[in-house]
DNA sequence: GTCTATATTTAGATAGAC
DNA sequence: GTCTATCTAAATATAGAC
């Protein structure tokens, strides 16, 4: 995995704390409002090493939002070309996203955090557009199950925003400790609510 | 309205100003993405000025940030104690806060940054207590629906999540301008899909 | 109420030793 | 790769004149 020839017990491992932390204040402080110096100090180094590792905070920022945007777009094709319905695509498609919710909720809580803002952030790169495309995937899945007939005639778009706001209240529940006052099952609650009001009526 | 005898027809509007536009920019940008120097500029007065009016930036925010709240739940609170069905009153709810959203959209972002960051802001005052208040208006308009037979046996914390959810995402739209790219009856496609989650059925 | 000027702290970022 | 020390720019905030 690596080139150099030193014992690898801990190789990279600054590197790697310094993400980890970076992703966890990020997802839960957002950008502005998480500092270099906390991050440093977070993963136990000094700052000067995360400039070393990572050059800026925009492009350590940048590489967090990039990885977590495609993540969950990753996890989500796989998902949408699967041969099944299109209630059995969305209901697995939410799954699949709280899901990765719970096992890295800081990657989840980016790709939200990229959709919640509605002023750019200052980075170099257009990452509203690859939300987008997450975005257009959840459409995708609608207007199939529209088309053939096994949802009503709904407006897709309006379905996909609700099913990404349902998924971004899941993973900041999750990322704020809050599943306590809240529905320990709320994802099956929340994928079956949207069902319901996508489903005809039998 | 005003104690002093000056001529009234500009009176506080530097103030009025400054609020304004810190509402904006705070509902765009986050709390921490803006600076008292942006405040000052975009309301065409200095920072001082700004400083003698609202004594600190934490004591800016948190003044719109409790009027953006309250303005949220008085509104909700007049829908709510209506004598009218559960999903009527639902229904009202949700479209009273995207005609907020729409006539005074960063009221109503302010509200949903509170709810919708899972770090807590370093403001000298619970905010969350005060959204979560907000939070259980729609709790309590669902478990009376459920308890009535009007709505069907469901968990009325994860419908006010999807709820609150759905209406942070359309003040997001408007605010960023988005709702081009997003279908224009948004708020009541998004109200009629909840409405269907939770109805029983015929 | 509003300004000019400035103090103070913190943030992002770099130089250079090891 | 990692550190100490430091630079620079920007942010919050204040003093004091008008």
């Amino acid at each position: 995995m690596r080139a150099t020839s030193k014992n690898a017990a801990m190789q990279d491992t600054a590197r790697q704390r310094i993400l980890s932390v970076a992703a966890r204040l990020y997802a839960m402080r957002g950008y502005q409002g998480t500092s270099m110096r906390e991050i440093a100090e977070g993963a136990g180094v000094t700052k000067p090493l995360v400039y070393y590792h990572f050059g800026s905070k925009e492009h350590l920022f940048s590489t967090l939002l990039r990885q977590a945007i495609a993540g969950c777009r990753c996890a989500a094709e796989c998902v949408v070309e699967r041969d099944a319905g299109a209630a059995e695509r969305l209901r697995d498609l939410l799954h699949c996203h709280c899901e990765l919710a719970r096992q890295a909720p800081e990657v989840v809580a980016f790709a939200h955090e990229v959709l919640s803002m509605p002023g750019l952030l200052p980075l170099g790169f257009d990452y509203r557009a690859e939300g987008r495309e997450l975005f257009e995937l959840y459409v995708r899945v609608v207007e199939e199950g529209v088309r053939c007939g096994e949802f009503r005639q709904v407006d897709a778009r309006a379905v996909a925003v609700l099913a990404i706001a349902a998924v971004g209240m899941y993973v900041e529940a999750v990322l704020a400790g809050d599943l306590d006052g809240v529905p320990a099952d709320l994802d099956n609650t929340l994928v079956e609510l949207l069902l319901r009001g996508v489903e005809v009526r039998s």
